[in-house]
DNA sequence: ACAAGACCTTGACTGAGATCAAGTGGAAAC
DNA sequence: GTTTCCACTTGATCTCAGTCAAGGTCTTGT
């Protein structure tokens, strides 16, 4: 696959990810010592990377494109309960069966280790070990505060959380400044936006059109929207302007 | 205070706690150190024992009773995100300020750690590092498993869920067998249930007494619950029955 | 060009849970 | 003993989001 081989023989240096994923603060012979265990995966979108349940034989972390940790009742409901962005980490050291299952909401390269060595390299190498706490403790963070959007806010303030949290992470990627209307591409379906914020997709679809006859947000085609006025928004979202979410 | 000197001289291979909490995998070279800078604190129902945003300048395990977190919005909305029990860590190395309210439900009672020696100490004793990992990931997993709670259960659904955690965490601290039915209090008020489980306090009552009425469970008072079978407990809250949560 | 199938929108109706309101029960305070 | 207070219960009504249904738009393949 051509994803792929863009990324195959690239060594850690050049990453696009280096600054922010679990590797960040690591050496120069750590680096050494990853990149000897590392490989590249990828995958389409749509397609499952591992499944609640399943045994998880690697770890790693999201180079380019979107997935989404996803719980399910047996009778089907589901809940999105994250959402991964390049340099987001997958799987968890220490513990044998995956807990929810990993999807690739759009095309998606991963650089992977074998569990078995990477939890090897932790135990001696501190700068992954105490990367991936902060990492960890962050996501905390952004499911706590997904917590408070999903228990108390009402749909039209749910979509407006999820709309500014996408901005701003698409903002900090692409390194914009604040000033401005901002302009991005919403990578999720209105189906994956209601699995993410517990409603029904129609409901996510009302909202969204009711923001955009009101003004908030505007549309062009489904899903490519511009923020006229980013303050607006927050207000919306029920956040006070300095800012809640940061992930 | 009483419940303070009842730990301020005891020592570490005596607490309680020892077996799950951040201590718990650490050599006696490593607790003889923690053991230095440790102190005790104690708190009353009630009482807020940090505020959201404010200066953190410790950490700690709760040693008896239970704390929440919980997040506010400007209008006065509260989601709890997060219940604490003995063993559980309170406060986040590396980071200033609290993202959260740190309320205490009960009397509660603490083992501190002024937050600088602490994480002087984390950096040179891999034990605790990563055994706080290991909890921030358990943290995440059940934070994880409310979003699906919150975002997709009914408001039943919901209080046998919460009724269920309560009762196994009971259960797993008082070391009883699994057998027979489970006899325990509720450590919340309605109005705490209900701000957990993103619903009213009128509608945490109603389905109290629902599933009263049912036989799911029966109470005796407001508080006392005695769960005649957890099997038909579990179902109700969503769950297969070999079991969701943890914790 | 046409068909098929995602993906999305909109409308009408319904229902679960919120809101508003009144009342109960039990423990602490006077 | 009775007043007060707090936690809780119950009832009546309302409303927001879910459900069911129909139709629109765009892409992909034939």
């Amino acid at each position: 696959m051509n994803l792929n081989s863009q990324f195959d023989h690239s060594n850690c240096a050049d990453c696009p990810i280096r600054h922010r994923a679990v590797c960040a603060h690591c050496e120069p012979d750590e680096l050494v010592e990853l990149e000897e265990i590392k490989f590249y995966r990828s995958f389409e979108a749509g397609q499952t990377i591992i499944w609640s349940g399943d045994q998880m034989n690697f770890v790693g972390s999201v180079v380019s494109g979107i997935a989404s940790l996803t719980q399910t009742m047996e009778d089907g409901r589901t809940q999105m309960v994250g959402l991964l962005l390049p340099s987001d980490f997958v799987g968890r050291p220490g513990r044998e069966t995956a807990p929810y299952d990993v999807q690739a909401t759009t095309d998606l390269v991963m650089c992977c280790f074998r569990k078995k060595p990477f939890e090897e390299l932790m135990s001696t190498t501190p700068h992954i070990a105490h990367r991936l706490l902060q990492m960890t403790l962050d996501e905390l963070d952004a499911a706590r505060e997904w917590m408070l959007v999903l228990g108390r806010k009402t749909a039209r303030e749910k979509i407006a959380s999820l709309v500014s949290i996408i901005a701003r992470r698409d903002a900090s990627v692409a390194q914009k400044n604040n000033s401005g209307p901002m302009v991005f591409d919403l990578p999720l379906t209105r189906e994956a936006m209601a699995d993410y914020l517990g409603l029904t997709l129609e409901t996510v679809s009302r909202q969204m059109s009711a923001l955009k006859k009101d003004g908030v947000i505007t549309l062009d085609g489904k899903r490519h929207v511009t923020i006229p006025d980013m303050a607006r928004l927050m207000d919306e979202a029920g956040d006070d302007a300095d800012g809640g979410f940061l992930v």
